[in-house]
DNA sequence: TACTTTTACGTAACTAATTACGTAATTAAT
DNA sequence: ATTAATTACGTAATTAGTTACGTAAAAGTA
């Protein structure tokens, strides 16, 4: 098993499935110790109806955590066996009302030293051991009852890839990111508009000596996302949130949210009140960001680009 | 899964397989989320390969604990996915030798993050936990490769059988028992003769008054097995083992080991230097058993009793 | 050199579970 | 009183492994 120390945490399935063959193979030798025709995978379904608790198929399936379809072999494999009873004899004639045998009884007898043996010899191993498996089992099964390992790996995923994304304010050396990834999405939209090529080709003259400021966010290095913060003309707002691009082979690491959320505590940084923005609603993850950001829509107003069907504030 | 706490010990098979299947549920989605498409039992074949280890259907099945039935169809699935490539250009015309193709290899960068990832979410479980189910698995595979489940089982079933069993000195109310137990085996598998009507309708007289003794083995109470010890008339030794019957129905318990064991000390505890006892070669399972207790053959000498075939002592 | 044993590995059949699906009985809703 | 939805459960197909078996190549042996 010295496999899965090198395979690491990856096989775990794997590893509890080997485990458990290894078990059930001797436990169906053990039964057969103690004289009992009897396979080990019958178990659950014989303690539920030893117990006289459950006794239709659903409601065993429910007790025993199986599928209805698994107990409904089992039990009749059991039938076969002769250690339990059929009837139909209810109101309900949809109910396989099941219960044990005379000779399903007796197993019960024959059962109670093997499961005592059983007991004490696994209580033995745990004894052995510094960490109880035991225990351990029903940990794993409450933590991922209450969060699934894929939900945990998602987080991991996310909590990994911020660390992959730095924010940064502009330098020169970003310029063509700046244009190249503004270009892009807008001329595969849209097109590109004269107000563009203002705040594109002019970009630190137009945007950042206005008062205004560019963010760059990295990717392992790279730039791959951006987003200005341009000074509004008027009173109404401090800055309009624009330009904002994410590289699209960056996409679904959640750059624009990272993006976004810096930008806001730049404008906050600076005093700002109230953010403004512009958009179209064919931009779907844009405005699901927006809105995920704090942004809420406000009535139509003056606007210079043709593409602009929505517009947006924020206030601080 | 509060199931398992009411059953016991004795499904763990099933509790680990079912954990197994939630985690292994759970595996599938993730190569999913990181776009990789893979299935999760190709992974510890995968990982042989792209560690560049083992080559061959056979090697690779040995390193991850498979059958090499099982490698043997994962190796086709991966060779259908692409991921893999065979050939047979090795001297040995028998092996399938495989590698990873140039898409495996780029399935590598791939796993890369979600490795990183599904590890860190399970060592984060981990840390949630109070009992390492890493650590306990790995307990458990060690202590498992020691000694099976089923010898472990069998040892406790000895040990709990040997508390049933109490060696008592003979009284009266255990007369008939004395008396039916050995009648019973003597006239199932040969005949009653004259020595055996003296030394069984007048145990007492014959036995006991003469510087003998019986010792009863009690099981649950019950009288199911008996042994005599019985003053040699000579000073070759000074007593013989004689008499002794187990029940049937107490069979493979070790009574007679245990009425053997407590007979001898008996013996011992009296000074006695040399037992004798005479038997018949058919009974196999009591000459083991004399065997056991350390009597050995030796030269035949006269006897009253038809059926003896073999004579046995043992110098205390 | 010829014969036997071992090794490599594929195919087939089995196992213990699952999902998917169909059918009949019951219950709820119009 | 119909009709629709739900429930109970059996059968079939699928899954991820296993053992059993057969065949061909290689290695060992007389």
């Amino acid at each position: 098993m010295e496999f899965f120390d090198k395979i690491g945490k990856m096989a775990i399935g794997s590893r509890l499935r080997m485990l458990s063959e290894i078990v059930t193979e001797d436990a169906s030798k053990i039964y057969n110790l103690y004289g009992i025709d009897f396979h080990p995978k019958w178990f659950p379904v014989y303690y539920v109806l030893a117990e006289g608790k459950a006794n239709t198929i659903t409601s065993i399936a429910k007790e025993i955590g199986h599928s209805h379809p698994s107990v409904s072999k089992i039990i009749s494999e059991m039938v076969k066996a002769g250690l339990v009873l059929e009837k139909s004899e209810t109101t309900d004639g949809r109910r396989n009302v099941v219960s044990l045998s005379a000779k399903g009884n007796e197993v019960t007898l024959k059962i109670q030293d093997q499961y005592t043996d059983l007991n004490s010899a696994i209580e033995d191993m745990l004894g052995q051991t510094t960490h109880n498996l035991w225990k351990a089992l029903a940990e794993w099964e409450f933590l991922l009852e209450q969060k699934s390992l894929l939900k945990r790996v998602t987080e991991q995923q996310k909590l990994r890839e911020r660390s992959n994304v730095t924010i940064v304010d502009f330098e020169s050396m970003y310029l063509d990111a700046f244009v190249n990834l503004n270009t892009e999405w807008i001329s595969h939209y849209f097109k590109m508009e004269e107000s563009d090529y203002k705040a594109l080709n002019n970009a630190e003259e137009y945007i950042l000596n206005n008062g205004g400021y560019i963010l760059v966010a990295l990717y392992k290095g790279e730039p791959l996302g951006v987003c200005a913060l341009i000074k509004y003309p008027t009173d109404d707002f401090d800055f309009e949130l624009a330009k904002m691009a994410v590289s699209p082979k960056a996409q679904g690491k959640n750059i624009g949210g990272l993006l976004g959320a810096a930008v806001i505590d730049k404008a906050k940084s600076l005093g700002a009140k109230k953010l403004y923005l512009e958009s179209n609603t064919i931009l779907k993850p844009a405005i699901n960001l927006y809105h995920k950001l704090g942004f809420v829509k406000i009535p139509e107003r003056p606007t210079p680009y043709e593409r602009c069907n929505i517009q947006m504030e924020l206030v601080l």
